[in-house]
DNA sequence: CATGAATGAGTTTTCATTCAT
DNA sequence: GATGAATGAAAACTCATTCAT
């Protein structure tokens, strides 16, 4: 029952942090969208910032096992590094830079980490591990890249920047995932690649 | 006088902004950094939203206009289109996202806007003024390209990209600044561009 | 079985007095102190203030009790009443004023005891008894006394008044006991009564 | 007027330690005491201790000046040190061990004390300082004396176990200051010394 | 212009107590 | 007996804003 009251918490905090940052969000009102007493936050967890830490803790930590996981049955199936480095692309532009409301939320993470030293230990912690990662499938697959942890850091640079304008222009989803594919088939240095797009999620005619 | 005034609580609201985020920023607190009392910010300003208004106008319009003037002059001195193109990149490069306080600011500017809907439009609309901008220059100086504007988008999207992580990791300005350079060649498909840096600020090895 | 918890919860009770004041301590603590849940006082207490009302009288009646039967027990033996009248200084020496942490928490009980009415009523109904039960000692044992009543009233007080002393500035037990035998004595107006001790515990020289 | 607001909020605070223990006492209530808002009481003072805190120095400090400028007075008159003694003794007798609603306020100092590192420091060093000067008029207005250090620390605990005690079993205010001196001619030797009273006030006959 | 004073609404947090299991 | 869950009331404190002077 604990858990599933936690889990609850985590939830609503999730949904409030698409409406209000989350300084403007109160316990009583993550409280009211979980539907329960607002003392019942400060029984499940020590405080208002010990629920954002487990919220960020297990937003980050579900995310990593996921992509491990598909990564690891790839592996097993005995694809290339290069269908490796695919799928970790392509996992972070579809289930996270690609989901705007996902994206919204990290955003506000990172607006908090700013600030609080815990959570921007942790939010370091986990971008500097799934950028080694990415430095590490980068070294396997794209054997003559001269620097891979500068370029790793640029691809996941540029998801964040891409991220944060797809939710501010409202940018459709179609739209967000062509331009992060070929803006990293172009850092990757890839045959033939180009940045052009169909069009329609432009910033300059919204 | 009054301009003098408000001028000194704008200065005082973005030496707040590099300590605490807006919302944790008390009108007291400006109001301490500006050496005045409270009450005289509601005297020059309706509100503390509308001082952060003003803020984010005068962040915005005064390097746009210090930009406009670079660019006019240097075409009045008669420069080619990528002359003009890379003193508006080399000025976001080295006045905006390599100035790390700066960026700070912009960022919280950013938090924001996000949730305050008159923060948002402004910012959208001097954002998309700056991609038209440089979707014209791409026009004049990169002729073969072939959706100026998408690659506009994706420039700035990166700047915003790089310069948050440059102020999450405190990057060096250098490191910065040669990332910026190396992935705007890169976007823009000059030749022999390549992605490596000289390390010594990647993430990977803080 | 219900005894020997409410044993624990009393003992817990006292434990938790050492640290903070009745109205800091709360009913959780006392339940982490007594190892058991919080719920479980309410089960065997009305409320925390009952918890506090039987530990009142529990923490005064076993002392009375104790020291009644020393004083039957000297009785039986034949001792004088002077005997008696020792034994009952001492016993309030030894065992209450000169042990600090006792001393620390009757301090409490009295803070509490201002306030609450029935804490009140028991606390002076315990001081009445002994400073009768003192009165009649002195009537037997000092036969000119003018106004045992008085004389037995200002004993208690003295009591009282260095016992918070001795707590308060941190008196060292045998300083203490000196103290309070001299200025019995003085009191009793026995001969070559002085007030001098040997030092090492006095306020003035912390 | 400000100091006038800090005035009314300290008296109003003194009038509610005369209903409640220091803890029991919220901001509200000193605030509906002293006819203000809540909120003004942070405008003035930093915290709830912080009130607490001015008001025991108030408290102590005013006390000290006062018996400091009468004591002052006499010596300037000439007077002979025994007359000075008797004067620190009276003040006291008088104006706060006889004050049953300033020694119950100082009670709840003292409980407060016990817990609190900042006004235990106070409280010490005030005491320290009384004590240290009654030892010194000790020495000069009793010359044999063999420890004035001891009667001083025995004449002041003495004066707050029978503070408490008036305060707790309701003297009237004529027992009391009987009580009290009787006792302190006899810790000075003085001749006749007895401990009797006129009755009236004692304790076992409420 | 400038300020000290004032306020009402809001914040997070704690707690004694109850209750279903 | 024992417990985890739940709640309503209250705590201290903060803050944007207003206003008389």
């Amino acid at each position: 029952m604990g858990d599933q009251r936690r889990r609850e918490i985590l939830d609503a905090l999730y949904r409030c942090l698409l409406r209000r940052s989350y300084g403007e969000t109160s316990v009583r009102e993550i409280a009211r969208e979980a539907g329960m007493n607002p003392a019942l936050i400060h029984y499940y967890f020590k405080s208002k910032d010990d629920v954002l830490l487990c919220f960020v803790e297990d937003i980050f930590q579900s995310n990593k096992q996921l992509l491990e996981a598909r990564l690891q049955e790839l592996e097993n199936l005995g694809c290339s590094a290069t269908d490796l480095l695919d799928e970790f692309l392509s996992f972070f532009n579809q289930r996270i830079t690609g989901d705007a409301r996902l994206q919204k939320v990290i955003f506000e993470i990172w607006e908090v980490a700013i600030h609080n030293r815990k959570i921007k230990e942790m939010v370091k912690k986990i971008y500097r591990e799934w950028m080694e990662a990415l430095a590490d499938l980068l070294r396997r697959a794209v054997p003559g890249l001269e620097d891979p942890s500068a370029v790793a850091t640029a691809l996941v640079a540029l998801q964040e920047g891409i991220g944060i304008f797809s939710v501010f222009f409202g940018f459709n989803k179609g739209y967000t995932l062509e331009l992060l594919r070929r803006l990293q088939e172009l850092l990757l240095g890839r045959e033939g690649a180009r940045l052009q797009t169909a069009g329609g999620g432009s910033v300059a005619a919204p």
